[in-house]
RNA sequence: GUGGGCGUAGCUCAACGGCAGAGCACCUGACUGUGGCUCAGGUGGUUGUGGGUUCGAUUCCCAUCGCCCACCCCA
């Protein structure tokens, strides 16, 4: 094999095609529903951009990125992630207008890039479906990208999604909450993993999402977050939970989430299935007060959310859910000699000008190869063209299900097949 | 990025030093103007790629690429 495509890529083809189109099909509506718009960002966005929002310590800055410099000498990333992209372009195009207050809803599918190693149900390319919401500070808005969220695994028929959320904190309380984690484990610090020795340093916070067990029983003794928030910061986890419970969301607290995204603040939130193994997070977000202004803004909150199609895709998959059969559709004119070839092929042509699916043997094969075929392929009707039909300006139209046949004069032909389409 | 497993026909898999096979799919015919069922026949492979060992390598060794699994990270 000469080429093939990068590691960690995915052909989507045509047999799997539809199946995205449905995931997609569903999202495009739910985002209707809730009334977000659709926004398109470029594929690359300037490296600074991800790296002022996302965090420079963050391993999706520092090691995952496609970054690249374009002839002029700037430096290009193609897009980690979906929120920064979205805010820039809020910002750029004054998307808000006058009114600051103004809540803003935002919703995107698009390809995401990432160099982590691939696994199953990790690429290098993948997909998100992605909201977001900016303006308001009100958790309220931070449960309607939840309730978006429940609402499009619920619509695809995924049953068993767990929600987690958290409370990060914000400028006024993490700094101290960092403080206090850092002396409750500084005693231990040495007896923690390379990785973590090296977060205590730059990012302590996600001590806490550590898997190894010595560090986890070290930060199982640490203080909370969710202990620590500030009174804002409180009242805005308590307004998100009531939120939350008037809707009927089911929700674990889970302290130990944080995001690997240093934007976040306050909500913090995962969607996972067991269905999946080790990848296991279907979707999630959170909350970023901050980030519009770090991206040169005025101070505007915001929330959002991401969701990985490809993960969607592989738990409907490992769920068994199927999308129902594509319905017979659509024309097969079989050419009955080399007579009716030509005829045949003014018809297919004439058929498609009129709104008709309509195929032909491009190899004029016996008519048995033909027939086999069009069954094979599912079409609804076998149009057939001989001899005999062209001498008297018909065709003969073959029900491929039910195989009653009746000859249609070929003015009537379309109209004829129009109506035998299902539904 | 680190460790482990696996790459054989379009698909799912055998063969594990000695002529590379099966099922499904596909093609042709039985049925010379009619698909599905049945039957008969047939096409299809540089065994991922490149080296090495050997009289001989799909098989053993090395490298490389890809996929899978775990770590890590995340969607």
């Amino acid at each position: 094999m000469r080429y093939q495509r990068p590691k960690g890529t995915n052909d989507i083809l045509p047999e799997e095609a539809p199946r995205w189109r449905a995931v997609e099909r569903t999202f495009r509506d739910i985002c209707r529903r809730y009334d977000y718009g659709e926004i398109r960002t470029p594929i690359f966005e300037e490296t600074e951009l991800f790296v002022r929002s996302v965090g420079e310590d963050t391993d999706i800055v520092s090691k995952e990125m496609y970054t690249f410099e374009d002839k002029g000498g700037r430096s290009l990333t193609l897009r980690a992630e979906g929120t920064a992209p979205t805010v820039r372009a809020f910002l750029e195009n004054n998307i808000q207008g006058q009114d600051r207050e103004r809540l803003i809803k935002l919703y995107y599918i698009a390809p995401i890039f990432r160099q982590d190693k691939p696994q199953a149900g990790r690429y290098r390319q993948h997909h998100q479906a992605g909201v977001e919401a900016l303006g308001r500070p009100e958790p309220s808005v931070d449960a309607e990208v939840i309730d978006l969220a429940l609402t499009f695994y619920r619509e695809l028929g995924i049953e068993g999604t767990r929600l987690l959320i958290n409370s990060v904190g914000c400028p006024e309380c993490a700094p101290g909450y960092v403080d206090t984690l850092k002396a409750s484990v500084a005693d231990s610090v040495c007896e923690m993993c390379r990785d973590c020795q090296r977060r205590y340093e730059t990012n302590p916070l996600r001590l806490l999402d550590c898997k190894n067990d010595v560090c986890r029983q070290i930060t199982q003794a640490a203080p909370m977050m969710l202990d620590e928030l500030c009174g804002e910061c409180a009242e805005h986890f308590s307004g998100l939970r009531e939120h939350l419970e008037a809707l009927g969301i089911a929700y674990e607290i889970d302290p130990r989430i944080v995001r690997g995204l240093d934007y976040y603040t306050k909500t913090a939130f995962e969607f996972r299935h067991d269905a999946l193994g080790a990848q296991d997070s279907i979707g999630g977000g959170g909350r970023y007060d901050g980030l519009v202004e770090q991206c040169g803004g005025p101070a505007i909150p915001g929330v959002g959310l991401g969701i990985g199609i490809e993960r969607v895709l592989m738990v409907r998959e490992a769920l068994g859910l199927r999308d129902e059969e594509e319905p017979r559709e659509g024309s097969f004119i079989v050419t009955i000699g080399d007579e009716a070839w030509m005829p045949g092929y003014k018809l297919l042509h004439d058929l498609r000008q009129q709104g008709i699916k309509a195929e032909i043997d491009y190899r004029r094969r016996s008519i048995r190869a033909q027939m086999r075929y069009a069954d094979s392929q599912n079409y609804l009707n076998a149009v057939l063209l001989g001899g005999d039909e062209i001498a008297r300006g018909v065709a003969t139209v073959r029900d491929m299900v039910s195989g009653e046949q009746e000859e249609v004069p070929l003015d009537e032909l379309a109209e004829e097949l129009r109506s035998r389409r299902p539904e």
